[in-house]
DNA sequence: ATGATAATGAGACGCGTTTTCAGTAAGCTC
DNA sequence: GAGCTTACTGAAAACGCGTCTCATTATCAT
């Protein structure tokens, strides 16, 4: 696993994100802030990234920053701004155990509202 | 909204599923369960289902049925069966107001482990 | 039964993503 | 620092999922 420039660039730019992106918006940032990238570069950042949690696909080509460690994210429907959060809305390992049978690995839970500026 | 046999096949196999599928698998599924459909078909019901709250879009062009109602999915990451619980813990939504000034309207929560088959 | 029109299906299309492959550059070794 | 190995990159081609088009079919109100 080298360290080039287009790596760098890319992890500092995906980190500064507080909005779901596409990676064709990641990749003109990218080219704007510290010269060429190639899409095909972006796309294999973002994979790897994803791979270390530090960024989470959604569907319709849109990804968001993710910080490590536990936490969920605020999705704002009106401006589709994402804030993250540490209050955690799972239920209790034990109680799904009791009921399902099942036992809880991790989980992903998304809050959708309206945001301070947006209210 | 007419009623049509498409419609009326391809919804019954929906309710029908344990697990997440995709479009093609369901297509497959619906020629050899009721005769010929067409893939836009397939398309556009899942399209109708899911403004319903019937079927859930994740990433990776996959889907998965829902039932109405508030729950949330346990996802098996050992053989994919997909589970729904009433069991709910989200945080407050004043605890969030307060916090983050955000104003939650909904939420969405999976749960990821291994269920009592695999256990 | 008849007519208006919603729905369908086959294929064309668009576009986001992955793959290919030759050239480049990171970083280890000496 | 020079040389060498090989991971990484970029441009373009290939791929594939999902949508759109449009002629045909089928639903349902009258």
């Amino acid at each position: 696993m080298r360290t080039t420039r287009q790596r760098t660039l890319l992890t500092e730019l995906v980190s500064k994100q507080q909005h779901a992106f596409t990676a064709e918006e990641l990749w003109t940032a990218a080219r704007e802030a510290g010269g060429p990238v190639g899409l095909a570069t972006v796309y294999r950042t973002l994979a790897l990234l994803e791979t270390d949690g530090r960024v989470r696909r959604l569907d319709r080509g849109r990804f968001i920053a993710c910080e490590p460690g536990h936490h969920h994210h605020l999705v704002c429907t009106s401006c589709g701004a994402v804030e993250e959060t540490e209050l955690c809305s799972a239920p209790p390992v034990t109680e799904v155990r009791k009921r399902h049978g099942f036992v809880v690995q991790h989980h992903e839970a998304d809050l959708y509202g309206v945001c301070g500026k947006c209210a």
